[in-house]
DNA sequence: CGAGATGTTGAGATATTTCAACGTGCGTGG
DNA sequence: CCACGCACGTTGAAATATCTCAACATCTCG
């Protein structure tokens, strides 16, 4: 439908944070189609210099063998600082790495985490970078893409939340490639062990989806990863189809998705219920409820699922202390009230199918934000009772939604894969404005 | 339908505040049939110290010439202590007067505010009191109700709730009695200009909603509210029908109702819209949605109304100086977020009938909360176009159903008066909970 | 007094539900 | 390994709730 417009134009406006990532999507398939592993890091780099307005950047992987990081691409940098550099920026680098969450550092000078590292990085001339991990849809981590600056910088947050979605459709294809044949230009920086744990699950990487998310909604400093990892009391893994907060409970507990599907649900009377939401990795459940109000409403697991617990008092303590943090969390409980908005709308004055599609296109955008996304297919337990108890309809008539989507050749749901056939259509149909769904302030 | 079990066993189950408020109607029926005015307040105070467990108490009522005010029941007090006793804890009934809220001291040595005059008090043997104002549903004082504590005395928030919700069931019996005669008991005191003032517009009188709605959430100190109206940085009046936020739009103030109705909507497409909540006296309007995040619906006045404006920073401001305060502010925005989720509910799951009716019920007592509840009858100017734009349905259908609702004589909504004629009935036919109203922690 | 907003009513159209039957895949216990 | 049960999905036909269109009544306000 909507023309794509030139590259610069693309990267630039500001406006929309959304379309923005769609625009990204067809570019990353224009800049990264069958090309080698280093061609393919190099016009990413390109890209997300020009969008950041960058002095230097660079793209460094993984070895296969986990042994190290190597760097890929590199722009700006005097071949003599290379390695200097590396080792400086290596702080922010393997947070990145090793919490799968894009790290920030508006002005190394200041930044206590870097300080005494700072000079090497001033050396080379840099002041401020950020540095975003390459993580697959598949949740493993292949390398970083960093940016540097001359200045001490911000980002937008909208910025940084573009730059996430780009990273991780530049992981895919990376992945994709043939792996790389440590070609000319590579140069190999010393083993990180932190780095080359992280194809396993180590203790930082499970919180990944905590700190992703907070990053979607304020610059995150590598020394601010620990304030948050503190807040977490436990994880608690649950079977598939569980009941842990019912109706009228009062915990003072506030928890987090790290791992699986849930729903927020009322029963009602005749033993019908109401879905209200489902969250998703990373989504926050009761922040809203437990620090204000005992639940009025209950929460089940779809899938097995693993979920942080945090209380909220501590959460109390964190908006007191780390005020930008806490309110990157609370931020984030807000935007689910506008899901909740939105998914009011749709059930009171939308029609089955449209209904349908525009709920389907919101979990895509979700997990497409939540870092699930995979270019037109995800993975989506949902049966159709679920759709049919968040829908305000019937199994049944879900079903035949369903067929109808999937005969106009608009979207699927078999087998718990999703697939979008048409977005643009199908979008239409729905008349699916997805700006609710915005993150960035 | 239920049963009304014995006095003493409504007033002091702790259980659901809402059932409680409903016993506290029907007691109050008994209480209050056709007697005289010293009678009748004689028994509410009885009624509300067996219930507060109060040491002492008294009833003081507004002079019909606006002179002052007249004990017209007391309990505990020593004859001679009586004058002195006014005189100190004047300041308490000044300002209940005043702001039309209840006030609370749980201590008057501790409480600044009152220390001075706390000599007297103390000689009296008086440690803590409360003051809940008598205000009519048509929004006029006619007199204070208090008690009185020897020791420090906290009394929970949802006891004030019932407190006042009493308080005024009694104001309006008291209103409709033959005006007092300054009968044997009936010490004068001597006049009060600030309370006298109130039968007009004060400056004061134009926050009371405010600070009743705050009361409602945590107890409220009499130095409590000049912080409160200190938040308010201007009122603005608006037309009916007046649209004063615009789908995105992005403005930091915070909005609370001083009269009028209004509603948050959001607008589709194809031109149709769904209200998502509709504010009225005392709700705020954009709290979270201010706090942190740009509005992704409209707001629009549906009566001429008056809102007070604050500032996001402003609260953020008091959340941190008068966290009590805050909190309560913020915990009434999440009471908004469960009356979203029972919107959901009901516009998900119920039929047409079941919708209305559960709405109807909900506006009802939230009138009621709003200190605008006359027992039955309520001032609604809503159309059944915006029922239906509310509920999912048609204005035709809403119609219909209206109809069928009056033919069955549980409701009726014409001329902009809704009457519930039977509540327990239309209760059942809705299975309307009013759990989710519940105000208390 | 007329115009526009609101409420009322009827008849036919439509979306969605209900009931009922059947298919398919998957895990469990014999 | 099979058989069975169970959760989930599929389909048809009939029932019903709600909508649409269209006409008219009533009220309010300038």
């Amino acid at each position: 439908m909507r023309k794509l417009p030139p590259l610069a134009k693309i990267i630039q406006r500001p406006s929309n944070k959304l379309e923005l990532s769609v625009d990204l999507h067809e570019l990353s398939d224009r800049l990264l189609r069958g090309e080698g592993t280093e061609a393919l890091a190099e016009r990413m780099l390109d890209a997300l210099m020009e969008y950041h307005d960058a002095d230097f950047g660079d793209v460094q992987l993984l070895a296969p063998d986990g042994s190290g990081l190597e760097i890929v691409a590199q722009r700006g940098f005097e071949r003599a600082a290379l390695s200097k550099t590396q080792n400086s920026a290596g702080r922010s680098h393997s947070q990145a790495l090793k919490n799968k969450c894009p790290v920030v550092s508006e002005d190394i000078q200041s930044d206590t985490d870097l300080a005494p590292n700072a000079n090497s990085l001033a050396k080379a001339g840099v002041r401020a970078l950020q540095s975003t991990p390459l993580v697959k849809s598949d949740g493993h981590v292949i390398g970083v893409i960093s940016t540097y600056f001359r200045k001490p910088h911000r980002l937008p947050v909208g910025t940084m939340q573009v730059t996430a979605l780009f990273a991780q459709q530049g992981a895919n294809r990376l992945a994709n490639e043939p792996p790389h044949h440590g070609g000319s230009g590579a140069a190999r920086v010393p083993g990180r062990r932190d780095g080359a744990d992280e194809h396993h699950h180590s203790y930082d990487g499970e919180y990944a989806p905590f700190f992703r998310k907070v990053a979607q909604f304020c610059q995150l400093r590598a020394d601010e990863i620990p304030v948050l990892s503190g807040m977490i009391r436990e994880t608690r893994a649950f079977d598939a189809d569980t009941e842990f907060v019912r109706e009228g409970d009062s915990q003072d507990d506030c928890l987090i998705v790290l791992d699986g599907w849930g729903c927020k649900y009322k029963t009602l009377e005749d033993g019908t219920r109401q879905i209200i939401h489902f969250p998703i990795l990373g989504d926050f459940v009761g922040v809203h409820a437990r620090l204000f109000k005992a639940a009025d409403h209950s929460f089940a697991t779809i899938t097995p699922s693993k979920l942080g617990v945090f209380s909220a008092e501590r959460l109390q303590e964190v908006i007191q202390s780390h005020p930008r943090l806490g309110q990157a969390i609370l931020w984030s409980a807000a935007r689910d009230e506008a899901i909740m908005v939105e998914h009011l709308v749709n059930v009171g004055r939308r029609n089955a199918i449209q209904r349908l599609s525009h709920f389907l296109l919101e979990i895509c955008k979700r997990m497409d934000f939540a870092g699930l996304g995979a270019g037109g297919d995800y993975r989506c337990p949902l049966t159709q009772e679920h759709l049919a108890d968040a829908l305000g309809l019937t199994s049944i008539h879900v079903n035949r939604v369903l067929r109808q989507l999937r005969e106009r050749n608009l979207v699927s749901l078999e087998k718990g894969t999703l697939h979008i056939k048409d977005l643009s259509k199908l979008s239409e149909l729905a008349a699916f404005d997805p700006d609710y769904l915005d993150q960035s302030n």
